[in-house]
RNA sequence: GGCUCCGUAGCUCAGCCGGUUAGAGCGCACCACUCAUAAUGGUGAGGUCGGUGGUUCGAGUCCACCCGGAGCUACCA
């Protein structure tokens, strides 16, 4: 089957963050997740370049938007690098392949008479350079510059989103996990029933855009420009080859919730106006919170995601946001739980099994793996495992994964407490109960590595390959006993080492 | 104002279609073990399940109202 994942693009303007790399990681596992089940996966991600913001602090920086967009879309494209995403291609929207398809689809929809020309009427605050909203204002007057504004018109092209109403409202019936989780379907519908009005698509007096193919004085709003991406990536990614066909429509967008209207509302009334099919489902993600409040620069409350990964790797910061913050829920984040995480749950409870399982297969058995009987405590614990982790995958509950996944690790733990091969290794009468212990224990630790290969890549392959776990790494293998004994186990230095952090130099 | 969601152990949260003594993780206390990255395992501490009133043989779990908190209520991306 084909699953086509895709994040948001991210707008060049900004600055590399966490919450990018928040987006980037959660498309990546459920891509990697799906690579893993044999299906046929395409994963983008890319960056969103077009619009006045980027023109103006291109302005201010001397240099042109283009300039701009090519210098600031290398770093989003390293923070994709970085982050170990395994995306099939970048976008970027101001490829020329994008733009002409922009334009085309717009035409068509100029064309089909779903865009008309009309005036655009708001409050215009020159300061901002921008129109503002009724509730934006504050009696009248521009909230943030306290200036009395003025109406302004412009000229115009709208796209017909009200006639859109009831097609959307049908999408939302008949299917109920158009948008998940539940509470952003409610916001979605509840959007839609208000009533919708139709939404200009184009921008006269800006000139970084996509130019309006029939009126070329104007170009088109960044958004529709934007969410484009998603479709006109696919005719060209590869190169000679169209895979829209293949891969259309998309499986999930996974996308912030600032952003849910774009693409639960205005995004598939677009592909319904244009004749094209909308995405199966939408996955919309919460903020990463830092003491209740939204990480900002002027706050000074951010986590740099390069900075974690350079100190902890990149896998830890991978598992630490999935498992501090139930995906799709906002939640808090923090050193100090990124530090509690990884000490107590990647390098104690994960990685120390490794270490210890890896010991005694080495001092009692020379480092070969028996072929012991499997153990039926552990045949239990294991029993459909893959299976539900699949289950929750399937509904983009990543948190819920990683916690399935992570009471097997526990219980392999207790596992060990509880039959103390040590013990046994004494007594050569046990000899086949130590055989069958320590064959469970790698084998419970080869499927807990492959469920976890989504989320840890980089750590859960070098257990693998020191597990003498060579080869096989599809989800049908994470069945516990599909590997018998005889492989040999190799080194493995610390999965996730201790960090010694130099204590914070108090502020003065 | 309207709509939606939430309020469960010190902290973060699970609790599906209502049903035996309300759970997990973290933190804390004590105990056990020594294979391991001084890691792991066990036990305990007892929370009026926001409040009130209902429905029911029985409600954290359904209904009403109240208190408290969050989000959305359209064209910054």
């Amino acid at each position: 089957m084909p699953f086509y994942v895709t994040t948001p693009i991210y707008y060049v303007n900004a600055e590399p963050h966490l919450g990018h790399a928040y987006s980037t990681i959660a498309a990546d596992i459920l891509a990697r997740h799906m690579r893993q089940r044999g299906e046929d996966v395409f994963f983008l991600t890319g960056t969103d370049e077009h619009g006045e913001p980027v023109a103006q602090a291109a302005e201010r920086l001397g240099t042109t938007p283009r300039e701009l967009a090519d210098r600031n879309s290398v770093r989003f494209r390293d923070l994709a690098a970085r982050v170990n995403a395994t995306n099939d291609f970048f976008i970027r929207t101001s490829d020329p392949e994008h733009v002409a398809e922009v334009r085309r689809i717009v035409q068509g929809l100029y064309d089909s008479g779903h865009v008309y020309a009309g005036v655009y009427e708001g409050w215009y605050c020159d300061r901002c350079a921008d129109f503002k909203t009724e509730s934006e204002l504050v009696d009248g007057k521009c909230p943030i510059h306290l200036i009395t504004l003025e109406k302004r018109h412009e000229e115009n092209y709208f796209f017909r989103l009200s006639s859109f109403q009831e097609a959307l409202e049908r999408l939302y019936a008949e299917n109920r996990d158009f948008v998940s989780p539940g509470s952003r379907f409610n916001e979605a519908l509840n959007f839609i029933r208000q009533g919708l009005e139709d939404i200009s698509i184009s921008r006269s007096a800006i000139s970084w855009g996509v130019p309006v193919p029939w009126d070329e004085r104007h170009v088109i709003y960044v958004w529709i420009d934007a969410l484009l991406n998603y479709y006109t990536a696919l005719a060209y990614a590869r190169e000679g080859e169209d895979l829209t066909e293949r891969f259309w429509p998309a499986t999930v967008h996974v996308i912030g919730k600032d952003i849910l209207k774009f693409h639960a509302v205005i995004w598939p009334a677009m592909l319904m106006a244009s004749g094209l099919e909308v995405p199966e489902r939408l996955f919309i993600h919460g903020y990463l919170l830092m003491d209740e409040h939204k990480m900002s620069k002027s706050l000074g409350n951010v986590i740099d995601p390069f900075q974690v990964m350079d100190l902890y790797g990149t896998d830890a910061l991978r598992f630490y946001l999935f498992r501090e913050v139930g995906f799709g829920q906002d939640g808090n984040v923090s050193t100090e739980g990124f530090e509690t995480r990884y000490t107590t749950e990647l390098a104690n409870e994960y990685g120390n099994l490794a270490s210890r399982t890896l010991a005694m297969v080495s001092r009692y058995r020379d480092g070969a793996v028996p072929a012991g009987e499997p153990p039926a405590a552990l045949v239990a614990v294991f029993e459909g495992a893959p299976e539900a982790i699949a289950a929750c995958f399937d509904r983009s509950d990543i948190s819920g994964a990683l916690e399935q996944i992570w009471e097997r690790v526990r219980e392999l733990n207790r596992f060990v407490a509880e039959q103390a091969p040590w013990q046994l290794a004494k007594d050569p009468a046990q000899a086949e109960r130590l055989d069958s212990v320590l064959y469970g224990l790698v084998e419970g630790l080869r499927v807990v590595s492959l469920l976890l290969l989504p989320i840890v890549p980089e750590a859960a392959e070098r257990l693998l390959i020191a597990l003498g776990a060579a080869h096989e790494r599809s989800l049908v293998a994470a069945r516990f006993g599909a590997v018998a004994g005889g492989a040999q186990t190799g080194e493995l230095p610390q999965l996730f080492p201790k960090i010694e952090r130099e204590p914070e130099p108090s502020a003065a």
